[in-house]
DNA sequence: TTAACAATTATTGTTAACAATGATGGCGGC
DNA sequence: GCCGCCATCATTGTTAACAATAATTGTTAA
């Protein structure tokens, strides 16, 4: 599709954050990132640049590049900015949804909490995600969408940094609650559980700890592997 | 402040299309922004990437950079995030606005009101523009108050590209009205002017006509004159 | 043993030259 | 006179070498 190596370092980046290989405070360095994508500095730097804007990771000169590690204050902004979007966006959905999307997100949940019984934290962060991003997608506001996917990011950073091992951040449950809501196309009790879920989600942090650990780059952001996952085609 | 010509550029660039300076489909030549801000290409070419990844700019593979062209569904787009984000923003600004942001907003409006009367159109643009990323400043989510300015910059585009000449798009009126809701703390009626002020603006689109003409980037980029401007420094 | 200093190493930042691609304009043929 | 083709030009993309800065390591002395 784009295999320009630019945006296949953004993606590789975005995507390990989003599934928790990448920590945040991590360093990108130059050197690794042209020899782990086969690529010259250039086309790196170019990258660092994109995901600098994106506020993913932090420029700092003559240092380098480092994922961003979001304060207290900016997660709760995050999740604010959240419950702003993922409002509107579940406000369309209701009437975009078809029996297919509903079909799809049932078929998600199953794979989140299948996921959580395994014990496959990537797996399980990934599929939760993907929950509300295939609502973004649904909602036809690319725009909201881009947002949501850097928010979702985001939140995956924060919950690495500020939540307590064992919590589940999936809440299959509530995701659950919210497809029957769209089902029945009552969006009065959809809006409330999409907030409350949100809600839910930032509860479980907590600001007490905060760890900004990295460890072997290789493997964080190529993944140990792809473990088998169907695409995000809407159908 | 950062005076790195990265982000001098991005800043030149952005301040440009948010006064119309820069209409849409401009190119954005990496010979000339090198000449204009003395600095090398390598600078030049981090800054378009990093306009790139605000899909600010587009970058079209051997042809160069150039400023996006938003769609008529991209307009709306637009505008229901606005709908969306600036809704949050009120509700933010409710409980923490002072008396201070007050006559704040309230001498913006006056000289918004100079500015139309005036036929200023760029100072037009940018106290319209200030007045809303004054509310988002206020809300305290510095979050939503990147997203709004990216939408902001985006609607000033699209109206360079879809509004009928002499329409005001100040709209200094709704602004009027919504600084009283604010005083009054009534948030129902709060809410509901900014998004009728929001539909109103969508309202004076005109999607029959579409202007993508380009013309001395100089001039466009620096701008004819500051046009003496106070900055927006929260007292 | 520790702390400060110095030399080394690694990494980022800058620059210039070269290659490749797309645009432009003139030329000849139809 | 108009259209297509080819040469020229301008612009973007790539690469490598070099400079500058920060981190690291080793040494020495208190």
């Amino acid at each position: 599709m784009d295999a320009q190596p630019e945006n296949q370092i953004v993606r590789a980046v975005i995507d390990a954050i989003s599934e928790q290989r990448l920590p945040a405070g991590a360093k990108l360095g130059e050197q690794v990132l042209s020899d782990l994508f086969d690529c010259n500095r250039a086309n790196v730097r170019r990258a660092l640049a994109s995901l600098a804007a994106q506020h993913v990771v932090e420029l700092r000169p003559n240092r380098g590049a480092f994922v961003v590690a979001p304060s207290a204050q900016e997660a709760r902004e995050v999740f604010q900015a959240r419950r702003a979007i993922e409002r509107t966006i579940a406000r369309q959905a209701i009437g975009r949804v078809t029996d297919a999307d509903i079909a799809y997100l049932r078929a998600n949940i199953s794979a989140e909490t299948e996921a959580r019984t395994v014990r496959d934290k990537p797996a399980e962060l990934r599929t939760s995600q993907r929950f509300h991003m295939y609502l973004a997608q649904l909602s036809g506001n690319r725009i909201l969408e881009r947002f949501l996917a850097e928010l979702t990011m985001r939140s995956t950073l924060i919950l690495g940094m500020y939540s307590a091992e064992g919590h589940s951040c999936a809440r299959c449950d509530d995701h659950r609650g919210i497809v029957d809501a769209l089902i029945a196309r009552d969006e009065e009790l959809l809006l409330r559980l999409a907030e409350e879920h949100l809600r839910n989600l930032e509860a479980e942090l907590n600001f007490d700890i905060s760890t900004t650990s990295a460890g072997g780059l290789k493997d964080q952001l190529l993944g140990p592997k792809p473990s088998s996952d169907k695409p995000v085609t809407r159908l």
